[in-house]
DNA sequence: GGAACTACTGCAAACGTTAGCATGCGTAAA
DNA sequence: TTTACGCATGCTAACGTTTGCAGTAGTTCC
């Protein structure tokens, strides 16, 4: 039916192995041979079968990605900028959406683990020890989450709520609102701390809980009635898509932004040009972001299959040497575990924050 | 390293063979047996290797998706409805983005070709050619692009600018422009047959070609100021994201919306309800349209494979009937090809659109 | 009581590739 | 001229499954 080395090998005869060898190892193959093989590729359109690659190498070229909701555009883009870097080195990438369910979510590490060779995991809801059971037999880099033994990348979201209460201080504000995100969500956690720090930070400064709410456009849209109710005069919110929602409800009850409220999002995506007011953000490039961690994992990936591929060539001829060196590098690497990267955040002033109304908000 | 069936069979005491009829078809298998294998299979947490059994059976029970953009709240819905159905028959899919150019939307093709039992293509601008290549290896389900011989879904473009035009037309408007989206897009065309449609059916109405744009925000944006200057009083836009930008320019340049120009937009997305003006648009969800795809996609692919799994019992028990039965469906499945389904449309009227004003749009 | 079935299970081949080892040839060094 | 070495290539054994075939019981029917 399909293509394979043998029928390329009959070509240009030769045996499967210099078919092989010419594909994966040029250069030892003598230049006749290997034209001759480069031609019979080109001309059958042989493409060699990747289950059978996967099943020897134990690599299957491809890299898993758990988002909790890929209509959330700062996934999307993450996704985007993941799936682009990975492409570029040869790598397919599922997607999986946990729907914010964490029984779906340790599912799908289950059903993922054994298919691709590392494991991109956003805004993970799972406890450490779901983890640690696929740790020896996948990679795995963590996106907005940081855990202890596992590498990580993130932004600093301490600094993205020190910037924003920079920015509505600034601004007059000193009721400071804030719009929670799921209660097992790292991300949340660490903003919460981040608000505890300013709060020791600016004494003059007082820091409302609004509670949580679910990370969409209408768990924003419930919050914002909390918002009015408060004595705040500005609100952050846990990511840009409630804090659409709190604009949208806002708007609904007739009441303006950013005179009555300002109002702040996270994550800088792209609806925030969208909406109107346009709405101020920090974040990083969640592009920038995927890239920078499949650049990671692709890292981790080639250094864990590395030593086998080393030791053929050099250190088989150096035999005294050699063993020691092998028997190093095939301990748990301790030395790269755990990295926890940050990515450095900006601010993004657009027309939902403004400076203090001499009055505070009341309806007429 | 990992658990194999040889290490399921050595503790249940039996063969490999017998472990895997334990899981691939159950009912074989004497009960004693069978529980035995079963619980050194949950013992061990055993999980067969995917490779081999790509390897040996041809089917790799992944699906691939090709979008020309997953930021696009479209694509990310639509890919999500994909993705859950997919799950829930025990298939991963593994998305990629074409990043709207036409080289690497064929590198794509080419590249995932091999590695999936199914191709869900989406918005594609590749010609016939480049596809009827891969129809022998892969099973391929075009979604929003029609093409002879092919399975297609998609939603019915023409009724789509009808809907909007009664809709515009009831509210008065009789100019009516429409800003399209790339060149070598399907949709695009069919849109603009539409238009044709409606002007043959509207000989009142006056269609207003604003060309093409990017299917972008920053492409309406671009295109609103050729929207002001024209006589139309209303426009269509290639999509939402687009009517999203004109929206936004229209802001910019202090014009009202719908006061002086209604906006419609085309396809329904999320962000529909985030812009404010709320945008009036036109379409099927998106979710549920992944769905559907890849319920289509589910059943051919059981279709090619289940000539061979039936004729295993049934079929070689009754030696009479049986080949005449197999060659018929060995035959390239000409009754099931070429599908082309159409899911029906709903009009949701939102801020963006209302009645015309007594005096044309001028600038003060 | 023997024959024919049925039900269950094991054996072994096959899927397409990779990689260690072996082979053969030519060439350089002794 | 002989020995040795290196280079290019072929042979073959894996990798972990699935599946047709064969074999061994136990059971039923005549």
């Amino acid at each position: 039916m399909s293509i394979t080395a043998q029928d390329v090998a009959n070509m240009a005869e030769v045996s499967v192995s210099t078919v092989s060898r010419v594909l994966s190892a040029p250069e030892v193959v003598a230049p006749g041979t290997r034209s001759r093989v480069l031609a019979a590729v080109e001309k059958l359109g042989y493409q060699p079968n990747r289950s059978a690659q996967s099943l020897i190498s134990g690599r299957t070229s491809t890299l898993g990605l758990i988002v909790p909701d890929m209509q959330n555009p700062y996934f999307a883009a993450l996704a985007k900028g993941i799936q682009k870097r990975a492409w570029e080195s040869g790598y397919l990438v599922v997607v999986a959406d946990s729907d914010e369910d964490i029984a779906r979510e340790k599912a799908l590490l289950q059903g993922m683990n054994q298919q691709v060779d590392g494991l991109l995991l956003s805004s993970l809801r799972s406890d450490m020890e779901d983890l640690t059971d696929l740790l020896p037999s996948t990679e795995i880099v963590l996106i907005n989450r940081e855990m202890r033994g596992i590498d990580s990348i993130s932004q600093d979201n301490i600094e993205v709520i020190r910037m924003l209460t920079r920015h509505l201080g600034a601004l007059g504000h000193r009721q400071i609102a804030y719009i929670g995100g799921p209660k097992n969500s790292w991300s949340d956690a660490q903003r919460r701390r981040g608000l505890e720090e300013c709060r020791q930070e600016n004494p003059g400064f007082e820091f409302i809980d609004l509670g949580a709410t679910s990370p969409t456009q209408a768990g924003g849209y419930a919050s914002a009635d909390f918002l009015i109710a408060s004595e705040a005069t500005a609100v952050i919110c846990f990511n840009d898509l409630v804090a659409v929602g709190v604009l949208e409800r806002l708007r609904a009850r007739k009441v303006a932004v950013p005179e009555d409220f300002s109002v702040a999002g996270i994550d800088n995506v792209s609806v925030c040009n969208a909406v109107s007011p346009t709405l101020t953000s920090v974040g990083v490039s969640q592009q920038r972001l995927g890239r920078t961690a499949t650049e990671l994992m692709l890292q981790k990936i080639t250094r864990r299959t590395l030593p086998r591929a080393s030791g053929r060539t050099k250190a088989a001829a150096e035999k005294g040497s050699a063993p020691t060196r092998n028997r190093a590098s095939s301990m748990p690497d301790t030395s790269t575990a755990g990295n926890e990267l940050e990515l450095p955040i900006e601010l993004v002033v657009r027309d939902s924050t403004g400076p203090l109304k001499a009055a505070p908000y009341a309806p007429d």
